[in-house]
DNA sequence: TTTATATAGTTGAACCTGCAACTATTATAG
DNA sequence: CTATAATAGTTGCAGGTTCAACTATATAAA
C-alpha cells in the first residue's frame, strides 16, 4: 500500500468514526427536541448512572461516562439549574457529593427513555444485532490497542 | 430486551464510539509532538487535500473533511499564521480563495507522513485488514440509516 | 500528634465546534 | 438592465472540552 492510499485509508476510518458518532448525536437531540424536551445528549448520559444507581458521585459519573471531572461539574450544575437533580453531600465521606434524580428528573428520564428508543432504533435498523456486537469488539479492539502506550 | 438494557446497549456503542474516535486523535497528537511536530489532527486532514489536489476552496475543504466551513476558515488561519499554507484568490471567482501548500507546507506534509502511518498500524495492530473494512461498511450504514431524516 | 500526601470537586483559561448574522461577489428572474 | 436570490468566506456568540491551579477534606507517615 502506497502512503498516499494508506493515509486514505486511515483518514477515511477516523473520519467515519468521528461523523457516526456526530450523526448519532445530532438525531438524539433533533429526536428529543421533536417530543418537546430540553436535554443534551451529555446530560442525559449522566442522568443514566444515577438512575440506575439511585445516587452517583462526580467521580463515579465521570468514570461511567467517559468524562473528565471539570465536565462532569458542569454538566451536574445544568441539571441542577433545570431542578432535575440535587446535590447531597455524603455524610462518612465530606469531599464527595452525591448527585441524585428530583421527582422531575426521574419523569424527565421516564420520558425520555422512548425517544432514546426510537434513537436506538434509527440507528440500527437494518443491521442484525451480531453486526453491532461486532463493530463493539472491534471498537473496544482499536482502544486496547490504543491503551497502553 | 428491556428498556434498561437497550438503554445501556445503545449508550455502549455510542460511547465506544466516541472514546475510539478520542483515542486515536490523542494518539495521532501525542505521535507527531514525540517526533518534534506541532500540528493538530484537524490540521493535519485538511493539509491532506490540498496536498493531493495542488490546490482546494475552502468549500471543497469542508466537503471533504466534513467540517463546517467556520472550522475550515479557522484551521486555514492557523495554517496560515504558520506559514504552512497561502491563500490566493480564484482568477474567474473572486468569492473563492484556493488555499495552497508553501514549501515550508509541503515539506511538513512529508515530514509528518510516516508518523501519520505509524499511528495506522497502532490503531490497526493486531486486527485484519478484513474486519476494518466490516467495521467502516457497518459505519457507514449506520450513517446512511441517519441522513435522510 | 503533626506533617505530608492523596483525593473530590470547583474555577479560570485556552481552544474547538456549530449556528446565525454579516459582507462581498456572482447568478438568475422579470 | 435591475432587483432578487444564491454562494463563499468571515465574525460573534453560546456551548462543550481539557489542562492546570486551587480549596477542602481524608489518609498515611514520622
Amino acid at each position: 500500500m502506497t502512503d498516499k492510499k494508506s493515509l486514505q485509508f486511515h483518514m477515511n476510518l477516523g473520519l467515519l468514526i468521528k461523523s457516526t458518532h456526530y450523526a448519532i448525536t445530532k438525531r438524539f437531540v433533533q429526536n428529543t427536541h421533536e417530543s418537546g424536551f430540553d436535554i443534551s445528549l451529555d446530560q442525559w448520559m449522566v442522568l443514566g448512572p444515577i438512575w440506575q444507581r439511585g445516587d452517583a458521585s462526580h467521580k463515579e459519573l465521570g468514570e461511567l461516562c467517559l468524562k473528565d471531572k471539570t465536565s462532569i461539574t458542569r454538566i451536574i450544575n445544568a441539571l441542577e439549574k433545570k431542578s432535575l437533580v440535587v446535590r447531597v453531600q455524603d455524610q462518612l465521606d465530606q469531599r464527595i457529593k452525591r448527585v441524585v434524580l428530583t421527582n422531575a428528573g426521574k419523569q424527565l428520564f421516564y420520558d425520555v427513555l422512548p425517544v432514546m428508543e426510537k434513537t436506538r432504533k434509527e440507528v440500527n435498523k437494518g443491521i442484525p444485532d451480531k453486526e453491532i456486537e461486532n463493530i463493539k469488539d472491534i471498537l473496544s479492539r482499536i482502544m486496547y490497542n490504543l491503551e497502553n502506550e
